[in-house]
DNA sequence: TGTATTTTGTGAATTGTTTCACAATAGATC
DNA sequence: GATCTATTGTGAAACAATTCACAAAATACA
């Protein structure tokens, strides 16, 4: 778009935080603007791609095909993240039968594709009862960072990297502050 | 399950987190134990149900039923955590046709259905194009808090709470983890 | 009933993060 | 090319969160 340069301010602005900080963090990270000029668009976005290793894609699997696991297979704008969603798998016969766009793999099938493709992080998608089982399997074969989206805390070896998501907490805690925000109010009328 | 009792350190392995951390939590809400005979289970589920409002039920709406809000709306658990989703919205006219489970509301409906059941909450999950425009209606309409699954930040009043959920964040920092834990590694060989 | 033990509750110390404030300086202006 | 101005880069200060450490109290047990 014809952009050659940013400011702090300007991204500060984009992203909801401040100045400040888009500096500091910049700075941790060695990226250098120039004083009054501020920061040169193209070499910035190559060096947030470096740091974000968004230059070299990685190969992760979807377990559980669920509501949550088709929703996340189906989502096209990963790849420009660098995430790179190789297979699907799912432990439900039915589901097999590729009656819809995407292929999914019976769990027989996990040890050959990660290998294959050299898959390290996994995205756990299956009901809370059986995570932690999958959540074994998984390291069993090798996965070092799991995206866990069942509500249970994942027993793991310290190497493994568990990053939990939790959308029930996310909803709950915007309807917390609103209930709160409506609380402060109504003390002032 | 017969447990009357638990004690910090049992709750804090549960959680990942440290003992001290749950008692200063704890503190901090009022909710008191018994030196020496821990904290009493019901009285303690009683206490966090009272602070997270989960006693009583809000009612959200989902906009957006694309990959993901069809996902949202399909998960049943939800209930057991105070949220009540009353109906789900969408501008294409095909999801109307509630060929699947779910009835889909026209956008034409929002206003009248969120006046009803007196919903102050929206899940947001439209297309990053659309996210602000849909996002300016829902305030429009009173909606105080939005859970916002795009990647874009929205503009709204000082009155309403934004969460935004990145999924894309989500798997990227995994990522990123697994790969510097890698090359940690790799110093030692 | 008295003593030993376990666990809470919380100030104080530590550690971590964000904001402030301003010198350094690249670029704009004349 | 001299001067003015806007913006960076970063120590220092302020603020926030976590961990430490231990007195107080409840329970267990002799
Ligand atoms: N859908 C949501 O909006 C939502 C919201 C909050 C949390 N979650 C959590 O995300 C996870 C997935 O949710 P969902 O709604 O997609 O569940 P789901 O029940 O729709 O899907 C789970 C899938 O996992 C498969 N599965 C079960 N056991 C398996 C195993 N051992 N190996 C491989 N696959 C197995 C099932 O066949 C099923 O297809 C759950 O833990 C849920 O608690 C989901
Ligand atoms: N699916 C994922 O795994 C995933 C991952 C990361 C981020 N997201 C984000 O979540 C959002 C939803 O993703 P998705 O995959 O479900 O998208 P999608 O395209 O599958 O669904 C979007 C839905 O919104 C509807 N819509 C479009 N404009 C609308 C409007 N003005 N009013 C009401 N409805 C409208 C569309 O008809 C469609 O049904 C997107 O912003 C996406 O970037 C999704």
């Amino acid at each position: 778009m014809g952009v050659t340069r940013v400011y702090s301010y300007t991204l500060a602005g984009k992203a909801g935080v401040t100045p400040e900080q888009v500096r500091k963090d910049f700075s941790e990270y060695g990226i250098k603007g120039n004083r009054r000029g501020g920061y040169l668009t193209e070499s910035l976005i190559r060096a947030i791609e470096v740091i974000f290793s968004r230059d070299r894609k990685s190969n992760v699997v979807v377990v559980g095909m669920g509501n949550l696991g088709q929703a996340l297979s189906r989502y096209e704008r990963f790849a420009g993240r660098g995430i790179n969603i190789v297979a699907t798998f799912d432990i439900d016969p039915y589901k097999h039968k590729s009656r819809s766009d995407i292929q999914v793999y019976p769990m027989e099938r996990l040890e050959e594709i990660t290998e294959r493709f050299g898959v390290t992080v996994a995205i756990l998608a299956v009901p809370e009862i059986s995570a932690q089982e999958v959540c074994d399997e998984l390291v069993n074969l090798g996965i070092r960072g799991i995206v866990n989206f069942s509500p249970v805390l994942l027993k793991v070896p310290q190497y493994v990297v568990v990053n939990n998501v939790n959308l029930s907490d996310e909803i709950e805690s915007v309807i917390l502050s609103v209930r709160r925000m409506k609380d402060e109010q109504s003390l002032f009328l």
